[in-house]
DNA sequence: CGCAAAAACTGACAAAAATCAGTTTTTAAA
DNA sequence: TTTAAAAACTGATTTTTGTCAGTTTTTGCG
């Protein structure tokens, strides 16, 4: 069902090769990505294999339980990637922006997806085929260590949330949130607000509570003046109080 | 203050090559680590330069905050891998054994610990140098692969916790927890009694709660005839009840 | 535009879990 | 062996958080 889901979703989007399908070799996303150290031959491989692709704002880039069948390498837009617990509620597990790679971590241990990825806006991505990107991982080293920098990375971001999630209070974490959803999207051209759109229920799948006591805390941090609501963005008015509320509980 | 811990007790061991400190050549652990592909002139390396090491059971392995100097590769015993959060209440991340590899991520990414290793019980582990280490992952691109599937591995298991822990009720987690413990340590010779000794209060920041919380759940397992107490051991009478526990809250 | 559906919100309530303040038991050290 | 400290346990209580049952607002279509 699932993998019905990824299949339609692929041939949708493969017809339409984005606007701007860029050559690797001049791919600004690249430069921030684990194909910095790519050579010249190595970036050719991946242009000619590569496919673009467009996914609108909702679309499944590909579901858990799906085999993958290579990477995404995201040139813009925004990604959830979520998981579903055993009783069917969606916790979110990570969010992916422009030169973030997508899809790795099933494909590298030949597993199924552990987590459904959705466009939370217009999205393009490259699809590199899993050939092609193992044969030049099995004669790049500088790209395994990248790699392995990359896992290491979001191992201990993990970690770091395992703890967070054992030991605090929900109001902390979505303090938390907040900070993250800005670390990740930044704001916008004014300077404070949040550049991402996500509904009440997704922020509440991000922080790991209900919608309902999502949407109170969100109440409460506007009653206190340290966020507004600018349309369905959030804009932090009092950072400073933002951060004493994500760690020590007031 | 962390780092000041690690040193001492590194000096304290080093003194003492523990007994059956094995030739790497030989090394029983190896076959299951991720050093499972080493060519001979590699292991020789790592003969030559390692050190064999005795914790007793309390010890500290590296603290927290501390700077990696290299490996360490679990001969026998038991390990808890334990984080800090920032109101200085201990999550258990991760438990480890012989054949487990620790301390690879903050030597892989450079940077500080983030965890505590404390012995469990008497523990055997060989220590490899940094630029060992790096010499031979280097030249040995199925080293990098292994460690690459290890993170991978890794990655998966701590973004499933996170759904755990942001969705399940602590009793949930708690029976998730035994099975943990029985799947990384298995049985004693009797079959059902699982192989490991912690105190209440490890058992609470494994799971992720109040020590009094998980002392009364351990007693009403008990009561349930899911778990007896055998000395300071758990011993599962009825696992099938254990895994639906696990899972469907009743 | 009007309408249905989805999302956001609110209040009351119940359940879960933490905290506090002890007591009892176990452990290890003198 | 005694004794102090640590660990395990218990009961009462409070706080936190989730659930249920709505209402209001927003959104996107036909």
């Amino acid at each position: 069902m699932l993998h019905c889901l990824q299949k339609s979703c692929h041939l949708n989007t493969h017809k339409s090769k984005f606007a701007g399908a860029i050559d690797c070799t001049h791919c600004d996303s690249r430069s921030k990505s684990i194909f910095c150290h790519l050579r010249h031959t190595e970036l050719e491989e991946l242009n000619e294999m590569k496919s673009g692709m467009t996914f609108r704002k909702g679309q499944i880039i590909f579901g858990e339980g799906a085999h993958p069948l290579g990477l995404y390498c995201v040139n813009n837009g925004k990604i959830k990637l979520s998981h579903r617990g055993e009783d069917g509620k969606e916790q979110i597990v990570r969010l992916s922006k422009e030169g973030d790679v997508l899809g790795y971590r099933a494909l590298l241990t030949n597993e199924r997806y552990n987590a459904t990825a959705v466009a939370l806006d217009d999205t393009d991505i490259c699809f590199i085929p899993r050939d092609t990107f193992f044969n030049v991982l099995k004669n790049n080293p500088d790209l395994s260590f990248e790699i392995i920098k990359m896992l290491s990375t979001e191992l201990r971001k993990a970690e770091d949330r395992i703890t967070d999630l054992a030991q605090k209070p929900v109001r902390e974490r979505m303090a938390e949130g907040l900070l993250f959803l800005k670390e990740t999207y930044g704001f916008e051209a004014d300077g404070s607000t949040i550049n991402i759109v996500l509904s009440r229920e997704d922020i509440a799948n991000l922080v790991g509570t209900a919608t309902e006591t999502a949407i109170r805390l969100l109440s409460e941090f506007k009653n206190d003046k340290i966020v507004e609501f600018v349309g369905k963005k959030i804009r932090i008015l009092d950072n400073e109080r933002l951060i004493r509320t994500a760690h020590i509980y007031d």
